[in-house]
DNA sequence: TTGTAGGCGTTATCAG
DNA sequence: CTGATAACGCCTACAA
């Protein structure tokens, strides 16, 4: 029967070193030691090499280099979203990075779920990168328990754990929140609604702190009604801000905890038919391109994106570099930057009679 | 001398399948025929294995296997710049896709150069990927260079070669940037001004198309002082606005052709204190969670960012499946959306007299 | 300076 | 069903 034999596989790689060498009639040997520059050889069977590679199209293959090297120059980055404004940057500058040290990387995008995360880990340790830089999602016990026995560095980024156990690059979150309570505050505004990230977070609960912190300096007593719980996402800080403009006795500024809820929160003072600054001021963390190209331009906290991509890589290769002396785990902080722009405004002679607040009240339907 | 001796190497890997065979009291062949479900094992051995694997915590290697069966179960994804929303959206859901199919993605971002393009393609060869997703930067002959001999599948993203050589999935620019411009002249208006990206690229080349097309369809002269080229960029598009609003005879409305540069241009309608869409009409193409956040809520081309990560997916799962049956490249076109909000309105009752014109030509400096 | 040969951890082809 | 055993492509002592 003419059937045509299925079992054929293509030749699943290009040519070998072993190909190289008989062309240029020399050993395997040489062959790597002019790839790799391991070894001196002399100038005419170098060239010899060099022409056969050219010749027949080796490519080298870092698989079997890997294997038997024991490094695959790959490193494994996860993080919840790279929707997220914030980890799209921070992402472009780890790789960025990554590739001058000479690394390759391999993304996992996780979708804020501490099992896929786990997955993934698991995924990347087994196709043996080098390291690790995370942006955890879910709580210490399921970030340790997938990261049990890794014998490979691991940075983390955007929070620690308790124990402090890995390599950190964290912003001063509460210290952020704080000079952006401050300016608020010195605009004259005393009530403040805050828009909350999920507490149980580390960036959420700093953030959270530095809210309550300032208003308890300031003497402001902390209304519950005043502070929003939402999830770090949009649709929930929309209707967290419809809440607080519609609520009996209004914010009159507002400041939503990160980029994708400060979108929110525009939404709904607009949808409120509010405008802002005028009606209300807002304040938002993370900066991105946008927050200036519109009216207003909003005032924000910027995180230094290229600065954390920057040190975590730092922190990675040194660890990978390092020569069997172990090194305590190290922890850099970084400082937000507050960009002030035209979304908040002074809150003066605010017209004396309540009645405008009950106008306001019944906008909400 | 008490000199520690250097040259020991940590273990590179951990416990390897021998190991388990070992602790198991079982044969190589039996603990992976477990681990690859790849031929029937006897409950009881079966057991046996699993439990030593649990106990000395075996990670199965991958590196080792891929040497063997010629399959990473990796992909290169390429693109020029993951900062770009619209990238960043395409890319997450190739990850997100890729993933179900059982691949991993190896990101690399050339920043829009096409020798660091090479660079990442050579790399990604190099590193046995099992295909390729680009969204190709640079001229044909680059890419072709770049690609030349690589014996793996490469789905085109974004653009196609001439010759289209590649699976590849694109967008029908044309159609869509003619879909806004009679949207704009449905509106009433006629003298509407292009921020064009690179006409050299395929994207830039297709949108300016379908712009002069529609005119000439309209009927509309075409004025070069109206049709500004850019580079994609924010800045370049910032000071092709300003040209185009303060020349003698602005256009009523402006077609940034992407959104970098829709950024640019709102930024420059800012700054000359213009509002829109009261002073000027804008649409854009791509859309992006914050266009519906503000004020104006822009007027915008959505691509199904979605769709075209699936199929990009799709076309390469399929080649990857394939049993050496070669077939034809693939081309698959997707269409843009209108997205109609508040960024443009009808140009109606313009004062008569040509006064105002010369008016304005004075604001230019 | 160059060649030889053993192995990195798996998979897969043989026999048993 | 199960066990040896030869690759996979490369690196690297060790020898020459």
């Amino acid at each position: 029967m003419p059937e045509s034999k299925p079992k054929r596989r293509r030749k699943p790689s290009g040519p070998t070193m072993a190909a190289v060498a008989e062309k240029a009639g020399v050993s395997i040997f040489t062959v790597s030691a002019v790839v790799n520059g391991t070894a001196q050889v002399s100038d005419e069977r170098r060239l010899r090499v060099e022409q056969a590679i050219e010749a027949i199209g080796y490519k080298h293959n870092a698989v079997a280099r890997s294997l038997k090297t024991g490094r695959t120059l790959t490193i494994g980055v996860v993080v919840g979203d790279i929707t997220n404004p914030f980890y799209t940057d921070v992402v472009a500058v780890i790789q960025q990075e990554l590739h001058r040290s000479g690394y390759a990387v391999m993304l996992c995008c996780n979708d804020r779920s501490a099992e896929l995360q786990a997955e993934h880990i698991s995924l990347l340790r087994n196709r043996m990168v080098d390291g690790l830089i995370i942006s955890p999602v879910g709580n210490d016990e399921q970030l340790q328990a997938a990261l049990e026995g890794a014998r490979i560095p691991v940075v983390l980024v955007d929070r620690t754990l308790r124990d402090n156990r890995y390599d950190a690059v964290v912003l001063d979150n509460k210290a952020a929140v704080t000079e952006a309570m401050q300016y608020l505050l010195s605009l004259g505004h005393r009530r403040i609604g805050f828009i909350s990230g999920n507490p149980a977070t580390y960036t959420g609960r700093h953030r959270l702190e530095g809210y309550r912190a300032s208003l308890k300096a300031a003497g402001i007593p902390i209304e519950d009604d005043l502070c929003q719980l939402g999830g770090f996402r949009a649709e929930e800080a929309y209707t967290a801000a419809l809440r607080l403009l519609t609520g009996p006795n209004p914010p009159t500024a507002i400041f939503p905890a990160n980029n994708l809820m400060m979108i929110g929160a525009m939404k709904a003072v607009r949808d409120l038919g509010l405008t802002c600054p005028d009606d209300v001021s807002v304040v938002g963390f993370d900066d991105f391109p946008w927050a200036e190209a519109f009216i207003p331009q909003l005032t924000t906290i910027a995180q230094p994106v290229r600065q954390i991509g920057e040190e975590s890589v730092r922190l990675l290769v040194e660890r990978l570099g390092e020569k069997s002396k172990p090194v305590a785990p190290r922890r850099v902080q970084l400082k937000g930057e507050l960009k002030v722009r035209t979304s908040c405004r002074p809150l003066v002679a605010r017209k004396a009679t309540p009645a405008p607040r009950k106008a306001r009240a019944k906008a909400g339907r």
